[in-house]
DNA sequence: TTATTTTGTGTAAAATTTACACATTACTAA
DNA sequence: TTAGTAATGTGTAAATTTTACACAAAATAA
Protein backbone atom coordinates (compact mmCIF):
# COMPACT_ATOMS: atom_id res chain seq x y z
CA UNK A 1 0.00 0.00 0.00
CA UNK A 2 1.23 3.32 -1.10
CA UNK A 3 1.68 5.91 1.42
CA UNK A 4 -0.41 9.31 0.74
CA UNK A 5 1.76 12.45 0.14
CA UNK A 6 1.22 13.55 3.61
CA UNK A 7 2.20 10.49 5.23
CA UNK A 8 5.35 10.53 2.91
CA UNK A 9 5.64 14.30 3.98
CA UNK A 10 5.42 13.33 8.04
CA UNK A 11 7.56 10.72 7.94
CA UNK A 12 10.20 13.02 5.54
CA UNK A 13 10.20 15.50 8.15
CA UNK A 14 11.09 13.05 10.91
CA UNK A 15 13.64 11.81 9.43
CA UNK A 16 16.04 14.55 8.36
CA UNK A 17 14.99 17.19 11.50
CA UNK A 18 16.52 16.21 15.17
CA UNK A 19 14.68 19.13 16.69
CA UNK A 20 15.59 20.04 20.72
CA UNK A 21 12.33 18.84 21.73
CA UNK A 22 12.63 15.26 20.29
CA UNK A 23 15.83 14.78 21.87
CA UNK A 24 15.06 16.34 25.53
CA UNK A 25 11.93 13.99 25.20
CA UNK A 26 11.29 10.11 25.77
CA UNK A 27 13.37 9.38 22.50
CA UNK A 28 16.29 8.10 24.82
CA UNK A 29 18.70 5.56 25.90
CA UNK A 30 21.19 4.85 27.95
CA UNK A 31 24.43 4.40 26.75
CA UNK A 32 27.38 2.65 27.98
CA UNK A 33 31.27 1.32 27.18
CA UNK A 34 32.26 -1.94 27.40
CA UNK A 35 35.72 -2.72 27.13
CA UNK A 36 37.94 -5.58 25.80
CA UNK A 37 41.31 -5.27 27.37
CA UNK A 38 43.62 -7.58 26.14
CA UNK A 39 46.95 -8.28 27.75
CA UNK A 40 49.68 -10.82 26.82
CA UNK A 41 51.43 -13.28 29.42
CA UNK A 42 53.22 -16.27 29.59
CA UNK A 43 53.30 -16.80 25.64
CA UNK A 44 49.16 -16.20 26.29
CA UNK A 45 46.91 -14.11 24.59
CA UNK A 46 44.21 -13.25 27.78
CA UNK A 47 41.80 -10.76 28.53
CA UNK A 48 40.56 -8.77 31.55
CA UNK A 49 37.17 -10.05 32.75
CA UNK A 50 35.07 -9.58 36.02
CA UNK A 51 32.42 -11.57 37.74
CA UNK A 52 29.13 -10.37 36.91
CA UNK A 53 26.98 -9.40 40.27
CA UNK A 54 23.35 -8.92 38.60
CA UNK A 55 21.55 -12.38 40.04
CA UNK A 56 20.53 -13.32 36.28
CA UNK A 57 24.08 -13.66 35.08
CA UNK A 58 25.16 -15.19 38.84
CA UNK A 59 28.33 -16.56 38.57
CA UNK A 60 28.99 -15.43 34.69
CA UNK A 61 32.23 -13.82 33.68
CA UNK A 62 31.34 -10.10 31.97
CA UNK A 63 33.86 -7.45 30.37
CA UNK A 64 34.74 -4.40 31.91
CA UNK A 65 31.82 -1.45 31.20
CA UNK A 66 30.04 1.62 32.84
CA UNK A 67 27.00 3.70 31.93
CA UNK A 68 28.34 7.23 29.64
CA UNK A 69 27.19 10.23 31.41
CA UNK A 70 25.57 13.14 29.62
CA UNK A 71 28.91 15.03 29.87
CA UNK A 72 30.91 12.59 28.85
CA UNK A 73 32.28 11.89 25.57
CA UNK A 74 32.96 8.32 24.52
CA UNK A 75 36.22 8.11 24.51
CA UNK A 76 36.82 9.89 28.01
CA UNK A 77 34.23 7.15 29.51
CA UNK A 78 36.38 4.22 27.83
CA UNK A 79 39.63 5.73 29.14
CA UNK A 80 38.48 6.15 32.61
CA UNK A 81 37.63 2.96 32.81
CA UNK A 82 40.58 1.74 31.92
CA UNK A 83 42.41 4.46 34.51
CA UNK A 84 40.42 3.00 37.21
CA UNK A 85 41.65 -0.50 36.64
CA UNK A 86 45.04 -0.26 35.52
CA UNK A 87 46.21 2.81 36.22
CA UNK A 88 46.26 4.34 32.76
CA UNK A 89 49.72 5.06 31.00
CA UNK A 90 50.41 4.79 26.96
CA UNK A 91 47.92 2.42 26.19
CA UNK A 92 46.24 1.75 23.40
CA UNK A 93 42.07 2.04 22.68
CA UNK A 94 40.50 1.77 20.03
CA UNK A 95 36.71 1.82 18.98
CA UNK A 96 35.44 -1.55 17.31
CA UNK A 97 31.59 -1.68 17.04
CA UNK A 98 28.24 -0.47 18.56
CA UNK A 99 25.48 -3.16 20.17
CA UNK A 100 22.51 -2.00 19.84
CA UNK A 101 20.41 -4.79 19.76
CA UNK A 102 16.69 -3.97 22.02
CA UNK A 103 16.90 -6.50 24.37
CA UNK A 104 20.71 -7.07 25.12
CA UNK A 105 20.69 -5.65 28.44
CA UNK A 106 17.90 -6.90 31.29
CA UNK A 107 17.47 -3.67 32.89
CA UNK A 108 16.07 -1.91 30.36
CA UNK A 109 17.43 -0.68 26.86
CA UNK A 110 21.43 -0.20 26.61
CA UNK A 111 23.16 0.47 23.96
CA UNK A 112 26.91 -0.34 24.33
CA UNK A 113 30.28 0.87 22.35
CA UNK A 114 32.73 -1.48 22.38
CA UNK A 115 36.19 -0.57 23.10
CA UNK A 116 38.98 -3.12 22.34
CA UNK A 117 42.16 -1.58 24.78
CA UNK A 118 45.89 -3.40 24.50
CA UNK A 119 48.10 -3.14 27.65
CA UNK A 120 51.50 -4.59 28.98
CA UNK A 121 50.32 -7.10 31.69
CA UNK A 122 54.01 -6.33 33.13
CA UNK A 123 53.62 -2.39 33.39
CA UNK A 124 50.06 -2.08 34.42
CA UNK A 125 49.42 -3.73 37.94
CA UNK A 126 45.71 -4.23 38.40
CA UNK A 127 44.21 -1.64 40.95
CA UNK A 128 41.24 -2.65 42.14
CA UNK A 129 40.69 -6.24 42.48
CA UNK A 130 37.21 -6.57 43.57
CA UNK A 131 34.53 -9.04 42.14
CA UNK A 132 37.89 -11.67 40.86
CA UNK A 133 39.00 -9.08 38.20
CA UNK A 134 41.91 -11.06 36.49
CA UNK A 135 43.05 -11.97 32.88
CA UNK A 136 41.86 -15.00 31.03
CA UNK A 137 43.26 -16.80 28.52
CA UNK A 138 40.90 -16.29 25.71
CA UNK A 139 40.78 -19.68 24.62
CA UNK A 140 39.01 -20.42 28.01
CA UNK A 141 36.48 -17.19 27.25
CA UNK A 142 33.19 -18.79 27.21
CA UNK A 143 29.56 -17.71 28.06
CA UNK A 144 29.98 -14.15 29.14
CA UNK A 145 27.17 -12.45 31.25
CA UNK A 146 24.68 -10.06 28.59
CA UNK A 147 25.89 -10.28 24.77
CA UNK A 148 29.45 -10.14 26.33
CA UNK A 149 30.31 -13.10 24.16
CA UNK A 150 29.82 -12.12 21.23
CA UNK A 151 31.04 -8.43 22.05
CA UNK A 152 34.31 -9.98 22.79
CA UNK A 153 34.25 -12.26 19.83
CA UNK A 154 33.77 -9.32 17.65
CA UNK A 155 36.80 -7.36 18.96
CA UNK A 156 39.01 -10.11 19.22
CA UNK A 157 38.03 -11.06 15.51
CA UNK A 158 38.65 -7.68 14.82
CA UNK A 159 42.60 -7.49 16.64
CA UNK A 160 43.26 -10.57 14.76
CA UNK A 161 42.71 -9.00 11.72
CA UNK A 162 44.16 -5.56 12.77
CA UNK A 163 47.40 -6.91 14.05
CA UNK A 164 48.24 -8.02 10.08
CA UNK A 165 48.22 -3.94 9.18
CA UNK A 166 48.83 -2.48 12.08
CA UNK A 167 51.73 -2.18 14.77
CA UNK A 168 49.15 -2.10 17.77
CA UNK A 169 50.11 -5.51 19.08
CA UNK A 170 53.35 -4.27 20.45
CA UNK A 171 51.42 -2.22 22.63
CA UNK A 172 51.30 -5.70 24.62
CA UNK A 173 54.98 -6.04 25.07
CA UNK A 174 57.26 -4.13 27.14
CA UNK A 175 59.01 -1.32 25.42
CA UNK A 176 62.19 -3.63 24.35
CA UNK A 177 61.55 -6.75 23.16
CA UNK A 178 63.33 -9.49 21.41
CA UNK A 179 62.15 -11.01 17.85
CA UNK A 180 60.79 -14.45 19.73
CA UNK A 181 58.88 -12.27 21.89
CA UNK A 182 57.27 -10.41 18.93
CA UNK A 183 56.37 -13.98 17.15
CA UNK A 184 55.40 -15.12 20.25
CA UNK A 185 52.79 -12.65 20.39
CA UNK A 186 51.96 -13.09 16.96
CA UNK A 187 51.18 -16.81 17.40
CA UNK A 188 49.23 -16.59 19.98
CA UNK A 189 47.32 -13.73 18.76
CA UNK A 190 46.74 -15.16 15.53
CA UNK A 191 46.61 -18.77 16.49
CA UNK A 192 49.05 -20.15 13.69
CA UNK A 193 52.93 -21.02 13.33
CA UNK A 194 55.36 -18.94 11.81
CA UNK A 195 58.83 -19.53 10.13
CA UNK A 196 61.26 -18.14 12.31
CA UNK A 197 63.68 -16.72 9.64
CA UNK A 198 60.90 -15.31 7.52
CA UNK A 199 58.98 -13.84 10.59
CA UNK A 200 62.38 -12.13 10.91
CA UNK A 201 63.17 -11.47 7.63
CA UNK A 202 59.94 -9.51 7.28
CA UNK A 203 59.99 -7.41 10.37
CA UNK A 204 63.45 -6.53 9.50
CA UNK A 205 62.39 -5.33 5.96
CA UNK A 206 59.61 -3.06 7.14
CA UNK A 207 63.17 -1.30 9.01
CA UNK A 208 60.63 -0.26 12.18
CA UNK A 209 62.85 -2.19 14.32
CA UNK A 210 65.20 0.02 16.24
CA UNK A 211 68.44 -1.89 17.65
CA UNK A 212 69.18 -1.43 21.20
CA UNK A 213 72.40 -2.81 21.45
CA UNK A 214 71.65 -4.90 24.60
CA UNK A 215 70.08 -8.19 24.96
CA UNK A 216 67.74 -10.30 27.11
CA UNK A 217 69.03 -10.97 30.33
CA UNK A 218 68.99 -13.83 32.67
CA UNK A 219 67.70 -16.68 30.27
CA UNK A 220 68.75 -19.97 30.43
CA UNK A 221 69.98 -19.89 27.35
CA UNK A 222 71.85 -17.65 24.24
CA UNK A 223 70.01 -14.56 25.23
CA UNK A 224 68.21 -12.44 21.99
CA UNK A 225 69.03 -9.22 20.87
CA UNK A 226 66.36 -6.70 21.84
CA UNK A 227 65.16 -4.04 19.72
CA UNK A 228 62.14 -0.92 20.30
CA UNK A 229 59.38 -0.09 17.59
CA UNK A 230 60.01 3.23 16.03
CA UNK A 231 56.06 4.19 15.79
CA UNK A 232 57.35 8.05 14.42
CA UNK A 233 59.25 6.32 11.22
CA UNK A 234 56.12 3.75 10.88
CA UNK A 235 53.82 7.18 11.10
CA UNK A 236 55.18 8.72 8.53
CA UNK A 237 55.07 5.82 5.71
CA UNK A 238 51.56 4.86 6.64
CA UNK A 239 50.35 3.00 2.88
CA UNK A 240 47.22 3.49 1.71
CA UNK A 241 47.37 0.68 -1.06
CA UNK A 242 47.59 -2.36 -0.41
CA UNK A 243 46.18 -4.56 -3.88
CA UNK A 244 42.85 -6.20 -4.15
CA UNK A 245 42.45 -8.98 -2.87
CA UNK A 246 39.48 -11.14 -1.49
CA UNK B 1 46.12 12.12 45.63
CA UNK B 2 45.37 8.37 46.28
CA UNK B 3 42.01 7.35 46.83
CA UNK B 4 40.55 5.99 50.30
CA UNK B 5 39.16 1.91 50.20
CA UNK B 6 35.84 3.62 50.50
CA UNK B 7 36.20 6.08 47.02
CA UNK B 8 37.63 2.88 45.52
CA UNK B 9 34.87 0.65 46.57
CA UNK B 10 32.76 3.01 45.40
CA UNK B 11 34.30 3.50 41.65
CA UNK B 12 34.35 -0.02 41.73
CA UNK B 13 30.86 -0.47 42.07
CA UNK B 14 29.51 2.02 39.84
CA UNK B 15 31.98 1.11 37.25
CA UNK B 16 30.73 -2.59 36.30
CA UNK B 17 27.38 -2.73 37.86
CA UNK B 18 24.73 -1.30 35.42
CA UNK B 19 21.62 -1.17 37.36
CA UNK B 20 17.88 -0.47 36.50
CA UNK B 21 17.56 2.82 38.50
CA UNK B 22 20.42 3.79 36.63
CA UNK B 23 19.04 3.03 33.17
CA UNK B 24 16.08 4.67 33.93
CA UNK B 25 17.32 7.61 35.51
CA UNK B 26 18.93 10.74 34.05
CA UNK B 27 21.98 9.24 32.39
CA UNK B 28 20.58 8.90 29.29
CA UNK B 29 21.27 10.43 25.96
CA UNK B 30 19.91 10.74 22.01
CA UNK B 31 21.05 8.27 19.98
CA UNK B 32 20.96 8.63 16.29
CA UNK B 33 22.22 6.66 12.99
CA UNK B 34 23.49 8.67 9.88
CA UNK B 35 23.58 7.25 7.12
CA UNK B 36 26.64 7.13 4.18
CA UNK B 37 24.91 6.35 1.13
CA UNK B 38 27.56 5.52 -1.93
CA UNK B 39 26.33 5.46 -5.08
CA UNK B 40 28.41 5.30 -8.73
CA UNK B 41 26.93 7.18 -11.72
CA UNK B 42 28.99 8.42 -14.73
CA UNK B 43 32.13 6.54 -13.34
CA UNK B 44 31.68 9.23 -10.69
CA UNK B 45 31.46 7.36 -6.73
CA UNK B 46 28.62 9.45 -5.40
CA UNK B 47 27.08 10.36 -2.23
CA UNK B 48 23.43 10.92 -0.98
CA UNK B 49 22.74 14.06 1.01
CA UNK B 50 19.99 16.21 1.95
CA UNK B 51 19.49 19.51 2.83
CA UNK B 52 19.85 20.53 6.80
CA UNK B 53 16.61 22.68 7.82
CA UNK B 54 18.35 23.84 11.08
CA UNK B 55 19.16 27.72 10.92
CA UNK B 56 22.48 27.15 12.24
CA UNK B 57 23.67 25.25 9.48
CA UNK B 58 21.38 26.83 6.87
CA UNK B 59 22.45 26.08 3.61
CA UNK B 60 25.17 23.37 4.43
CA UNK B 61 24.30 19.85 3.07
CA UNK B 62 24.07 17.32 5.77
CA UNK B 63 23.67 13.09 5.88
CA UNK B 64 20.47 11.16 5.72
CA UNK B 65 19.93 10.41 9.51
CA UNK B 66 17.30 10.05 12.32
CA UNK B 67 17.11 9.08 15.68
CA UNK B 68 16.47 5.89 16.78
CA UNK B 69 13.86 4.97 18.60
CA UNK B 70 13.51 3.43 22.33
CA UNK B 71 11.97 0.32 20.52
CA UNK B 72 13.88 -0.06 17.66
CA UNK B 73 17.76 -1.51 16.72
CA UNK B 74 20.59 0.52 15.04
CA UNK B 75 20.35 -1.85 12.43
CA UNK B 76 16.56 -1.62 11.50
CA UNK B 77 16.91 2.22 12.03
CA UNK B 78 19.53 2.34 9.62
CA UNK B 79 17.51 0.31 6.87
CA UNK B 80 14.60 2.41 7.59
CA UNK B 81 16.36 5.21 6.30
CA UNK B 82 17.10 3.50 3.36
CA UNK B 83 14.06 2.00 2.80
CA UNK B 84 12.37 5.61 2.83
CA UNK B 85 14.68 6.98 0.36
CA UNK B 86 15.05 5.08 -2.16
CA UNK B 87 12.48 1.96 -1.90
CA UNK B 88 15.02 -1.19 -0.31
CA UNK B 89 16.27 -3.81 -2.36
CA UNK B 90 19.22 -5.88 -1.74
CA UNK B 91 21.76 -2.97 -0.51
CA UNK B 92 24.31 -3.35 1.38
CA UNK B 93 24.52 -1.79 4.96
CA UNK B 94 27.20 -2.11 7.39
CA UNK B 95 27.90 0.08 10.50
CA UNK B 96 31.00 1.86 10.64
CA UNK B 97 31.64 3.98 13.71
CA UNK B 98 29.76 5.78 16.52
CA UNK B 99 30.52 9.43 17.44
CA UNK B 100 29.59 10.80 20.22
CA UNK B 101 31.58 13.54 21.31
CA UNK B 102 29.11 15.76 23.71
CA UNK B 103 28.95 19.08 22.12
CA UNK B 104 28.77 17.41 18.02
CA UNK B 105 25.31 18.26 18.15
CA UNK B 106 23.53 21.92 18.43
CA UNK B 107 19.92 20.33 20.10
CA UNK B 108 21.98 18.67 22.61
CA UNK B 109 23.37 15.56 23.56
CA UNK B 110 23.00 13.16 20.30
CA UNK B 111 25.43 10.61 20.25
CA UNK B 112 25.06 8.93 16.16
CA UNK B 113 26.19 5.80 14.79
CA UNK B 114 27.50 5.70 11.35
CA UNK B 115 26.38 3.33 8.43
CA UNK B 116 27.87 2.95 5.23
CA UNK B 117 25.43 1.83 2.90
CA UNK B 118 26.68 1.52 -1.35
CA UNK B 119 23.37 1.04 -3.51
CA UNK B 120 22.76 0.80 -7.05
CA UNK B 121 21.67 3.94 -7.92
CA UNK B 122 19.95 2.44 -11.55
CA UNK B 123 18.14 0.20 -9.37
CA UNK B 124 17.04 2.22 -6.61
CA UNK B 125 15.28 5.16 -7.93
CA UNK B 126 14.76 8.31 -5.28
CA UNK B 127 11.30 8.14 -3.42
CA UNK B 128 11.26 11.40 -1.80
CA UNK B 129 12.89 14.42 -3.01
CA UNK B 130 12.64 17.03 -0.59
CA UNK B 131 14.92 19.18 0.90
CA UNK B 132 17.07 19.06 -2.26
CA UNK B 133 18.12 15.15 -1.73
CA UNK B 134 20.54 14.11 -3.91
CA UNK B 135 23.44 12.76 -5.45
CA UNK B 136 26.70 14.40 -4.92
CA UNK B 137 30.23 13.66 -6.52
CA UNK B 138 32.35 13.03 -3.55
CA UNK B 139 35.43 15.13 -4.36
CA UNK B 140 32.91 17.92 -3.82
CA UNK B 141 31.77 17.37 -0.63
CA UNK B 142 33.06 19.94 1.97
CA UNK B 143 31.88 21.68 4.94
CA UNK B 144 28.52 19.84 5.89
CA UNK B 145 26.69 19.85 8.57
CA UNK B 146 27.21 19.37 12.10
CA UNK B 147 30.03 17.09 12.65
CA UNK B 148 28.83 15.06 9.21
CA UNK B 149 31.97 15.93 7.23
CA UNK B 150 34.16 14.13 9.92
CA UNK B 151 31.86 11.16 9.51
CA UNK B 152 31.84 11.54 5.91
CA UNK B 153 35.14 11.58 5.61
CA UNK B 154 35.97 8.43 7.84
CA UNK B 155 33.01 5.99 5.56
CA UNK B 156 34.69 7.06 2.74
CA UNK B 157 38.11 5.83 3.96
CA UNK B 158 36.88 3.01 5.68
CA UNK B 159 35.29 2.17 2.41
CA UNK B 160 38.67 2.72 0.24
CA UNK B 161 40.08 0.29 2.58
CA UNK B 162 37.18 -2.35 2.73
CA UNK B 163 37.23 -2.60 -1.19
CA UNK B 164 40.58 -4.01 -1.38
CA UNK B 165 39.43 -6.74 0.84
CA UNK B 166 35.65 -7.24 0.41
CA UNK B 167 33.79 -7.52 -2.80
CA UNK B 168 30.84 -5.12 -1.30
CA UNK B 169 31.90 -2.50 -3.87
CA UNK B 170 29.66 -4.82 -6.36
CA UNK B 171 26.85 -3.61 -4.82
CA UNK B 172 26.96 -0.16 -6.77
CA UNK B 173 27.43 -1.77 -10.11
CA UNK B 174 24.09 -3.28 -11.96
CA UNK B 175 23.81 -7.24 -11.47
CA UNK B 176 25.13 -8.10 -14.63
CA UNK B 177 28.69 -5.62 -15.48
CA UNK B 178 31.56 -5.45 -17.74
CA UNK B 179 35.28 -5.60 -16.43
CA UNK B 180 35.64 -2.19 -17.46
CA UNK B 181 33.09 -0.98 -15.25
CA UNK B 182 34.02 -3.28 -12.32
CA UNK B 183 37.75 -1.11 -13.24
CA UNK B 184 36.13 2.10 -13.70
CA UNK B 185 34.51 1.88 -10.36
CA UNK B 186 37.53 0.85 -8.48
CA UNK B 187 39.12 3.32 -9.89
CA UNK B 188 36.93 6.16 -9.29
CA UNK B 189 37.12 4.84 -5.11
CA UNK B 190 40.42 4.30 -5.00
CA UNK B 191 41.15 7.42 -6.58
CA UNK B 192 43.84 5.80 -8.26
CA UNK B 193 44.81 4.15 -12.31
CA UNK B 194 44.97 0.92 -12.62
CA UNK B 195 46.82 -1.13 -15.55
CA UNK B 196 43.79 -2.57 -17.73
CA UNK B 197 45.80 -6.20 -18.16
CA UNK B 198 46.64 -6.76 -14.59
CA UNK B 199 43.25 -5.93 -13.15
CA UNK B 200 41.54 -8.19 -15.33
CA UNK B 201 44.19 -10.62 -14.44
CA UNK B 202 43.65 -10.36 -10.77
CA UNK B 203 40.11 -10.76 -10.89
CA UNK B 204 39.80 -13.91 -12.97
CA UNK B 205 42.70 -15.39 -10.99
CA UNK B 206 40.23 -14.65 -7.44
CA UNK B 207 37.75 -17.11 -9.94
CA UNK B 208 34.66 -15.26 -8.49
CA UNK B 209 32.81 -14.06 -11.92
CA UNK B 210 30.30 -15.83 -13.70
CA UNK B 211 30.38 -15.29 -17.30
CA UNK B 212 27.06 -14.53 -18.47
CA UNK B 213 27.61 -15.61 -21.97
CA UNK B 214 26.43 -12.09 -23.17
CA UNK B 215 27.75 -8.79 -24.13
CA UNK B 216 27.20 -5.42 -23.61
CA UNK B 217 24.48 -3.29 -26.06
CA UNK B 218 24.19 -0.14 -27.48
CA UNK B 219 28.02 0.48 -27.14
CA UNK B 220 29.72 2.26 -29.62
CA UNK B 221 32.76 -0.12 -29.78
CA UNK B 222 33.30 -3.45 -29.54
CA UNK B 223 30.91 -4.19 -26.51
CA UNK B 224 32.77 -5.78 -23.76
CA UNK B 225 31.95 -9.63 -21.62
CA UNK B 226 29.10 -9.18 -19.07
CA UNK B 227 29.67 -11.00 -15.32
CA UNK B 228 28.22 -11.05 -12.49
CA UNK B 229 29.74 -11.92 -8.91
CA UNK B 230 29.92 -15.29 -7.15
CA UNK B 231 28.68 -14.26 -4.04
CA UNK B 232 28.06 -17.90 -2.47
CA UNK B 233 31.56 -18.73 -4.04
CA UNK B 234 33.25 -15.85 -1.82
CA UNK B 235 31.65 -16.56 1.08
CA UNK B 236 32.93 -20.40 1.26
CA UNK B 237 36.51 -19.26 0.48
CA UNK B 238 36.73 -16.37 2.62
CA UNK B 239 40.38 -15.51 3.74
CA UNK B 240 41.50 -15.39 7.17
CA UNK B 241 45.38 -14.80 7.08
CA UNK B 242 46.68 -12.58 4.39
CA UNK B 243 50.31 -12.15 5.65
CA UNK B 244 51.66 -9.20 8.19
CA UNK B 245 52.70 -5.86 6.55
CA UNK B 246 52.35 -2.45 7.70
C1' DT C 1 35.42 0.55 -46.70
C1' DT C 2 37.78 3.06 -43.71
C1' DA C 3 38.56 5.33 -39.37
C1' DT C 4 37.73 5.15 -34.59
C1' DT C 5 37.35 3.23 -30.23
C1' DT C 6 37.54 -0.17 -26.90
C1' DT C 7 37.99 -5.17 -25.91
C1' DG C 8 40.82 -9.08 -25.13
C1' DT C 9 45.14 -11.36 -24.52
C1' DG C 10 50.70 -13.05 -23.04
C1' DT C 11 55.22 -12.67 -21.61
C1' DA C 12 59.41 -11.32 -19.43
C1' DA C 13 61.45 -9.01 -15.41
C1' DA C 14 61.16 -7.79 -10.73
C1' DA C 15 59.65 -8.43 -6.22
C1' DT C 16 57.85 -11.12 -2.67
C1' DT C 17 56.94 -15.28 -0.24
C1' DT C 18 57.96 -19.72 1.11
C1' DA C 19 60.58 -23.74 2.64
C1' DC C 20 64.38 -25.26 4.82
C1' DA C 21 69.63 -26.44 7.97
C1' DC C 22 73.60 -25.37 10.46
C1' DA C 23 76.91 -22.81 13.20
C1' DT C 24 76.92 -19.69 17.34
C1' DT C 25 76.10 -18.25 22.03
C1' DA C 26 75.11 -18.55 26.80
C1' DC C 27 73.81 -21.11 30.59
C1' DT C 28 73.64 -25.54 33.39
C1' DA C 29 75.12 -29.56 35.37
C1' DA C 30 78.38 -32.98 35.81
C1' DT D 1 86.54 -27.37 32.60
C1' DT D 2 83.86 -29.56 29.91
C1' DA D 3 79.96 -31.51 27.69
C1' DG D 4 75.11 -31.00 27.04
C1' DT D 5 71.12 -28.18 26.22
C1' DA D 6 68.30 -24.76 24.26
C1' DA D 7 67.53 -20.96 21.81
C1' DT D 8 69.57 -17.25 18.61
C1' DG D 9 71.09 -15.73 14.13
C1' DT D 10 71.73 -16.19 9.33
C1' DG D 11 71.24 -17.34 3.44
C1' DT D 12 69.66 -19.40 -0.59
C1' DA D 13 66.93 -21.60 -4.04
C1' DA D 14 62.23 -22.36 -5.74
C1' DA D 15 57.68 -20.84 -6.21
C1' DT D 16 54.48 -17.35 -6.47
C1' DT D 17 52.85 -12.83 -7.23
C1' DT D 18 53.20 -8.37 -9.10
C1' DT D 19 54.40 -5.24 -12.48
C1' DA D 20 55.17 -3.19 -17.00
C1' DC D 21 54.05 -3.19 -21.51
C1' DA D 22 51.90 -3.79 -27.26
C1' DC D 23 49.11 -5.55 -30.76
C1' DA D 24 45.30 -8.00 -33.06
C1' DA D 25 40.13 -8.38 -33.04
C1' DA D 26 35.41 -6.59 -32.82
C1' DA D 27 31.86 -3.34 -33.33
C1' DT D 28 30.17 1.24 -34.62
C1' DA D 29 30.01 5.55 -37.28
C1' DA D 30 30.97 8.10 -41.14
Amino acid sequence: MAATPKENLQKNIKSFKIIQSEVQSINRVALSVDCVIFGFDENKLKVLLIRSDLKKYQSKWSLLGDLVKPEEDLDTAAYYILKQRTGLNDLYLEQVHTFGEVSRHPAGRVVTVAYCSLINIQHHRLKILDNELHWHEVDNVTDLAFDHQKIFEACYSWLQKRVQEHPLGLSLLPNKFSLRELQNLYEAILNIKLDRRNFRKKFFSMDFLVDMGENEQNVPHRPGRLYKFDYEKYEKKKKTWSGIDF
